[in-house]
DNA sequence: CGTATCGGATACGCACCGGTATCGAGGAGT
DNA sequence: ACTCCTCGATACCGGTGCGTATCCGATACG
């Protein structure tokens, strides 16, 4: 945070003793992420999320207009984050089944903390109409890019199952949901071939 | 609240102006279930609490220690009530794949507060050390109540499955909270057939 | 009928939180 | 180099929450 060097010249290499706006945002909502992960929306509070930050409050509600506005923030960047991430992780693979259990890995295994984050969403946009809509946005938008990739797969590798795009993504979201939240506080819980054996069986079932 | 009546004689019916000490506790409960699961845990006052059952903190405080006990009590009458619930309902099944949708039908469908509620109980158990080992306690006797049940009913009936009883148990109670994960703050977006579909597929197909 | 006890009501202390007004340091433009 | 302006720091306010000390009416008992 000290010492500036003047630059040679011209468009020098200015070093800043204060950080640069965009920066003190991206640093408050990470910290954000762990916060409101490890306390709740309702048990973190603004400055808990600043100091983690290295702030104070008051660098929170010059970047943010409220602790929602900085939930919302958090929310929509985090959604994003997920769909760029399973996009990458189904470009990997060539293969049905490999491209599911992708995605499943890619929705469950990273973060803990990200498990806490998600269902703080979804309880929020259960019990607020404004949080729900950007949630089941966000939501939507996810699920219809990994069946239009499911989509794809079935088209060039047809598999004997009786299952469309639509259907088979809501169970892999769910499936891997589900196994997430028994797993997590209580690890061992869940047999770790259990999901690609339900896969194995849903693709090789008949209609 | 009024009316005294002495009895006739001996051991009467006593009226009590004021409730017993046992229904105290129930009301409390009973209200403490729904504002915790309208408002979460840390959203939820004692005063809201005890408001809502009809009486003031003073009830709540001499009938719990703190709100942390009177919110594990909760926990462990609720998981006492599922585990009754889902019991209840294989008993009223013969088949199988009966059994298993009525298992997934009595965790997900009755009650829309008990799934904001059971992810409270998630999240605190994955905070908070104490909380877990209750709340995993509880949800394995779950598990193997239905695992014990599912057992049975492949002995009885031999389906044409690769899946054993503690698996397919784990699947089901997985598959279920995903979906309703998914279909809370978005109703519509699963199909109301994924849930059997899978079942038939995992019964019929082979290892 | 008198008395001891139980238990919910009331009032309060203390801490914390969200949000705001204000300040002042540091960068940018001239 | 001087000035303006941006933006994070600081101090503060109103409101709320948990937990507790105390009160008092009702109940049980002799």
């Amino acid at each position: 945070m000290l010492v500036a060097v003047t630059g040679a010249r011209g468009t020098d290499v200015t070093v800043r003793t204060r950080p640069r706006r965009d920066e003190v945002r991206a640093r408050v909502l990470e910290a954000a992420r762990g916060v409101f992960a490890e306390r709740g929306f309702a048990g973190a509070s603004t400055d808990l999320v600043a100091a983690a930050a290295g702030f104070t409050k008051g660098a929170v509600y010059s970047n943010f207009g409220s602790k929602d506005d900085l939930f919302l923030a958090l929310m929509t960047a985090e959604g994003a984050a997920r769909v760029a991430a399973v996009e990458q992780a189904l470009a990997g693979t060539t293969d049905l089944p490999g491209a599911l259990a992708a995605v499943g890995a890619q929705l469950s295994r990273p973060d803990p903390a990200w498990q806490l984050l998600y269902l703080e969403f979804w309880q929020r946009a259960v019990r607020d109409p404004a949080v729900r809509t950007a949630f089941t946005a966000s939501r939507r938008e996810l699920r219809s890019r990994v069946a239009a990739a499911v989509e794809r797969f079935l088209a060039e590798h047809p598999v004997q199952t009786g299952w469309d795009a639509g259907r088979l993504t809501v169970v892999i979201l769910a499936l891997t949901h589900g196994l997430a939240l028994e797993s997590l506080p209580d690890p061992g819980a869940v047999p770790d071939d259990v999901l690609p054996r339900v896969l194995a069986d849903l693709l090789d079932a008949a209609p």
